[in-house]
DNA sequence: AGTACTGTACTAATGACATGATACAATAAT
DNA sequence: ATTATTGTATCATGTCATTAGTACAGTACT
């Protein structure tokens, strides 16, 4: 089961899901994963919807299948490493072009993160 | 014309930058929008689209219509600057948690937030 | 040899989203 | 009074996401 967003397409949000799993070194590289079927069962989604997510996954070269053993992840850590710092960036980078539509100044937005920081 | 992401209804992505509008006091408290059928072609969409966001903004107390004579931002100043401090919070609390389950902690997220801001 | 499991493919049904095209009632402007 | 503009409502159509159900081919295991 998963908490979903109902605004965005299952599909995108398990391929971000899992993403964040390799990349944060829960699925290290080469390792296998658990078939289509039970990762849909896992995350309480139709087998059609997981296929589809992981079949996008290995288009961006992050996953690839072995027809009849299974799906891996890719063993290119080098790839997995550069992914985590493209993704970092990517998001730091969109926070702070909203938060500048938003009107914060640097300084404002540096305070707020301490702040909020503070309480986790 | 606007830059939609495909991967979201648009009527929400509508919904967020007219509410980023109002909270970066681009259109003031108690302002005059244009009109349906002007904002959907500004913005290069479907009237009823516009129609949709701007009904779900109503629902969010953030724009009130007048039958005939047009549709306005609220002109309840605490509430917009209430609405920009949560959204501003929400932001930051959702990279933070992204970041931290990507393995990042908090130095390495402000060094990297401190070199992405000196590149903009 | 046979069984179970793998990824993969296909069809059909349903619902949400978006668009196009009208239409109406109420008010402002002329 | 007439006209234009306002928000609003409705209907049809097309696309996409999701689910359900079924099936097939290849491999590992027993």
């Amino acid at each position: 089961m998963y908490d979903f967003d109902s605004n965005r397409p299952i599909y995108i949000q398990l391929m971000d899901h899992i993403k964040m799993q390799i990349v944060a070194g829960a699925f290290s590289a080469g390792s296998k994963l658990a078939s289509v079927r039970d990762l849909a069962s896992d995350f309480g989604v139709n087998p059609n919807t997981m296929q589809r997510a992981l079949s996008e996954l290995e288009r961006e070269d992050l996953l690839f299948a072995q027809r009849t053993s299974g799906r891996f992840v890719t063993a290119d850590q080098q790839k997995i490493d550069g992914l985590r710092k493209q993704l970092a960036t990517e998001y730091v980078q969109q926070l702070l072009e909203t938060m500048k539509r938003m009107g914060y100044g640097k300084k404002d937005l540096l305070s707020l993160i301490q702040s909020i920081m503070e309480e986790m």
